[in-house]
DNA sequence: TAAAATCCTACTAAAAAAATAGGAATTACG
DNA sequence: CGTAATTCCTATTTTTTTAGTAGGATTTTA
């Protein structure tokens, strides 16, 4: 019951874009440095986030990623389910009808597993990307040291 | 971010104990059937619960495991809790201060991994075997056939 | 044209999870 | 007493998932 390293970069990595991306993009190289991840491994968290809308690309030199919407129009969820998939506890929960077990219709611990989902979505979505930069710029005003993500 | 099978086999095993296993010890071979799942695998998980203070075990000729306390005392939180190690979405918001990890301090991203922990143990620690077994009752009630875990 | 970047995709390594295996100890019952 | 049914213990193997590495193609700026 624990994200990936890939939901933990990736989110890292897209907040790392809103705050150091607004005057020119961030790089793959910039982004792996300032968040101590393997770069090669960055590389291919950021398609996804790409193909989901959430940042664009500049190819060339000076190139790099910056943020295709405004940070208060990306949820934390939104981002996360990108990165990790549904996020439901078990996987039958979000599936089709013909790929659930056949214990379906007389399960009993199914209950349990919808609240855990509808909690997990009750935090993540009323979250975004807005509030963390605001946490992160007081937190660094506040304290007076670059603060990370 | 999905909960093991050693979680779902281990709270289907303690439900069926607590619903099958009144009258009588309920017998890993019993439940592995009832339950379908691998009977070896199932053995390695009674252990934990065992240790745990949630069940009993009886030995011998028609032996098997009883619940240790009524359903209404044991949640479903401390179940996957024992089964599955801290409810939390990512290591570091519960390991001891000197085992965090170097950027703890300056983390954003924490904030939101904290909140996703109380969100899931408000959904698990407010219901307990008791509340599922009633679920169970009356469903099996309701459509008249026996109800699965 | 050279350097700095994204893009693409295949491969490998490591870790975790799931399952299997086999025998020791205990107990009820004929 | 002996046998069958059971828990108990622990080691091993298999499978799956996650994390990381590699290398070259393409694009863009200066």
């Amino acid at each position: 019951m624990k994200f990936s390293t890939r939901s933990r970069y990736g989110l890292r990595a897209i907040l790392d874009i809103a705050i150091n991306g607004k005057d020119k993009p961030a790089s793959i190289n910039a982004i792996a440095e300032r968040q101590d991840i393997s770069e090669k491994y960055l590389e291919q968290l950021m398609p996804k986030l790409k193909r989901a809308g959430f940042i664009e690309s500049v190819r060339g030199t000076y190139g790099g990623y910056v943020l295709a919407k405004s940070p208060e129009d990306i949820s934390v969820g939104e981002v996360l389910r990108v990165l990790e998939g549904p996020l439901a506890p078990v996987r039958c929960i979000v599936e089709k009808e013909d790929k659930r077990c056949g214990r379906w219709n007389k399960c009993v611990t199914k209950f349990i597993w919808a609240e855990i989902k509808d909690k997990i979505e009750e935090a993540v979505d009323s979250i975004t990307l807005k509030t963390l930069v605001e946490i992160y710029k007081k937190k660094d005003a506040e304290k007076g040291y670059m603060y990370y993500i």
